[in-house]
DNA sequence: CGTTATGGGAAGTTAAACTATCCATACTGA
DNA sequence: TCAGTATGGATAGTTTAACTTCCCATAACG
């Protein structure tokens, strides 16, 4: 296969192929001569996850980047879902020291609370979640966090789900990729069902009169 | 209160409170002379209510314009929170018809199912929602739709909490208020348990040998 | 064998979100 | 009161991400 079936296979434009090479998203294809290249399937299949991650995950191309070098290099499943959740995490926002110690302390108390062990325990999704949760309260809605335990049993629950729909795999290579499109597709997915059931939810109770 | 104390106290460097005003993501303050305003707490709540938008919601400044505008008129707080969703969704993806027809009778099936009646039904929620499903069967990960039903009832019990946190309040004003905050801010939280949770329940699992 | 396509790289483009600089006016403290 | 700092308002400049255009020497195709 060559560029012009490439790009067409993929959906992506000819001049942003070669960007992907030139940017280490894609690998080269295999040379057939000093300056012609073949491509194959995977490399379709390698643009159409970057395709997925940038435009229905928002993931910016660098943090693609780092995940597929993270899926192509030899870690365990595990530790390339965590270099999976930081990158899905981004950088976390600076908040009032005040704030995040408060939200600290509540997530220290639940995860003793539900047994929750977090390995790596310095990582990204932990600190959005402060921040998050540090936010809410700088602008005065503590009311979120008061069901924190809520939220917590059921997001147990979805990812329970999640390692469901994982397991039964039988190659590592299978896993992680479907660890990773469950992970970023499941969280747009997941926020997608909630929005809709919000609608359905609120229509009843937003409507009435105050 | 005066430029210099309300950038202090929200954060925002002086620059950028003058840009969003001119954006008009900022009200004017009040003229105490031809060049001269005086501004309020309002204005602080106002900023930091823009700052956890952007920095912790993710949202492009153009969108929170427009969640603002809806919350400053007085539509209903259910209109309010269909802007809120709209913006909050983004555009979504171009995806093939195939792929498309495939998720958009999934869903059809989904909400027969469960009773759910979407008002507004040609939102951008559902437009996400869509292309997700439909770029996880591109990706030929079929069985994140298997499992579409389960989710989705974990989904409404989620969206139940959520409207119950914001019941209770005396306000439209509040009311809507809380609304953005519990959906923008809520989604970050949840998100962040699930992919805590999932690290949990994962470790066990992911870590033998396949 | 003339036309079209390709690999490769440098340079240009667009959009978002600031940031810097001016300037005339206003306020403030010794 | 008046030197010095702050303010409102406007214009121009900066930075970063993600492309897109252009170019050229070589290769493939009909």
């Amino acid at each position: 296969m060559r560029m012009a079936e490439l790009s067409a296979e993929s959906g992506v434009p000819v001049a942003t192929v070669k960007y992907y090479l030139r940017e280490g998203l894609l690998p080269p294809g295999e040379r057939t001569s000093p300056n012609q290249a073949r491509y194959s399937a995977e490399h379709v299949q390698r643009l159409r996850l970057v395709k997925a991650l940038t435009e229905v995950g928002g993931l910016p191309l660098a943090s693609v980047g780092a995940v597929l070098q993270a899926i192509d290099g030899n870690a365990t499943p595990h530790e390339t879902m965590g270099v999976v959740q930081e990158e899905l995490a981004g950088d976390p926002p600076k908040v009032s020291d005040e704030a995040a110690e408060w939200a600290t302390a509540l997530l220290q108390d639940l995860s003793h609370r539900h047994g929750w062990k977090w390995h790596g325990s310095e990582n990204r999704a932990i600190g959005n979640l402060i921040a998050a949760l540090a936010t809410a309260k700088e602008l005065g809605h503590e009311k979120l966090a008061e069901r924190l335990d809520e939220y917590c049993v059921l997001a147990l629950r979805v990812a329970v789900l999640d390692v469901e729909v994982v397991t039964g795999l039988t190659s590592f290579d299978k896993i992680i990729e479907a660890g990773l499109v469950a992970t970023v597709l499941g969280d747009r997915i997941f926020t997608g069902l909630r929005h809709l059931a919000q609608e359905s939810v609120s229509f009843e109770v937003l409507n009435r009169a105050p």
